[in-house]
RNA sequence: CGCGGGAUAGAGCAGUCCGGUAGCUCGUCGGGCUCAUAACCCGAAGGUCGUCGGUUCAAAUCCGGCUCCCGCAA
């Protein structure tokens, strides 16, 4: 099948990568425009890109779909379907019309749940047991279109964001590639998404961040991997803004919020205790927080938070 | 010139303002205690104080250049 991708992060990029790999012709790969990143606001290329320079694909990175140019574009590359992953642009209408068999979605859960932004950070943060990725055919709302195919997964008690993005892009990879086999033979009835089951999830930002100790454990320690590893819970400690990489659940209770334990680091939750594995002061580097507690002269009962 | 923190023993920190034999917690190694231990006690090893230059009788500390690391903001 002759298609076009859409994908920025690194999320997009096993997909890409399967795509090319397979009997399918990437004609073409659409990206976001290179963008200032970093401390020194340099200019960076998206993952996507730079895969698709690699596997010699012609890469587009238009501003806007609004002007009609890309449009254009699209129609003259004549694509059977356009592949989307994690694109970050909605696309119009119109664009989505041009190939015959549609504009296809790798979405990061099972939908209808967590339509939007970060559906696999807030299926972590959330503690959820299952999650998956869905492919579906793009219409005018956001997530709302005809699923095509799913594959579920367990997310482990302990799994990271970060851990589980590069576990669902793979498994993205995967599941594009049947269900172009799929589509192409006949063989899928699209089927719609049961609205009363939709959720929504909305863009991860710094305001996430702050743990609130007074939470069960297993909150906290959901939020600090659901978090990981952007933008990273953070907390105070010493009067030192820290931020926690990872964190064990324990079963000590103690008043919310404060040392119960130097040697491990274990700090008291709502319900029973977080040991804090390991940890990134201010200005410095990541470290095991027994590196930390040792430097800091850190006492039971002390305040955190 | 976006704002800011940092580089001292294997790790994490103090000491820098006010120059004068480099210290703390942890780890490591040896010994002791113990049924036992990640607990406790005794002892030991381990550092050209990021780099280059300047001032000085004397620099981790004061002055100037350079390199690297990181937080915030975007």
């Amino acid at each position: 099948m002759r298609i076009i991708f859409m994908g920025t992060p690194d999320f997009a990029v096993p997909a890409l990568r399967a795509l090319a790999n397979s009997e399918h012709k990437v004609a073409a790969v659409f990206t976001q425009p290179d963008r200032p990143k970093g401390r020194k606001m340099i200019l960076t290329p998206p993952d996507v890109k730079i895969c698709a320079q690699e596997l010699k694909i012609p890469v587009y990175q238009p501003e806007s779909f609004k002007d009609g140019k890309a449009l254009e574009i699209i129609k003259g590359l004549s694509p059977e379907a356009i592949v989307v992953a994690a694109y970050g642009k909605i696309l119009p209408k119109s664009v989505l019309d041009v190939p015959v068999f549609g504009c296809i979605n790798i979405h990061g859960s099972l939908l209808p749940k967590y339509r939007g932004a970060a559906p696999i950070q807030q299926s972590v943060l959330n503690g959820d047991k299952i999650t998956g990725v869905t492919t579906m055919l793009m219409d005018a709302g956001l997530d709302t279109g005809d699923i095509l195919m799913t594959s579920e997964t367990n997310i482990g008690d302990d799994e990271t964001s970060g851990e589980l993005f590069n576990r669902l892009a793979l498994m993205g990879g995967k599941l594009i590639l049947k269900t172009l086999s799929a589509l192409e033979k006949g063989e899928i009835i699209p089927q719609k998404q049961d609205e009363s089951l939709a959720t929504h999830t909305s863009k991860i930002d710094k305001t996430y961040c702050p743990v609130d100790f007074s939470k069960s454990a297993q909150e906290v320690h959901n939020k600090v991997r659901g978090l990981n590893p952007w933008p990273v819970a953070v907390t105070e400690i010493g009067n030192k803004k820290v931020k926690i990489y990872s964190t064990k659940i324990r079963k000590e209770n103690g008043k919310a919020g404060t040392i119960i334990s130097v040697k491990p680091l274990v700090v008291a939750c709502g319900e029973n205790s977080v040991e804090i594995v390991e940890l990134q002061p201010e200005g410095k580097k990541r470290m095991p927080a027994s590196a930390f507690a040792a430097g800091h002269s850190l006492k039971i009962g002390d305040k955190v938070g």
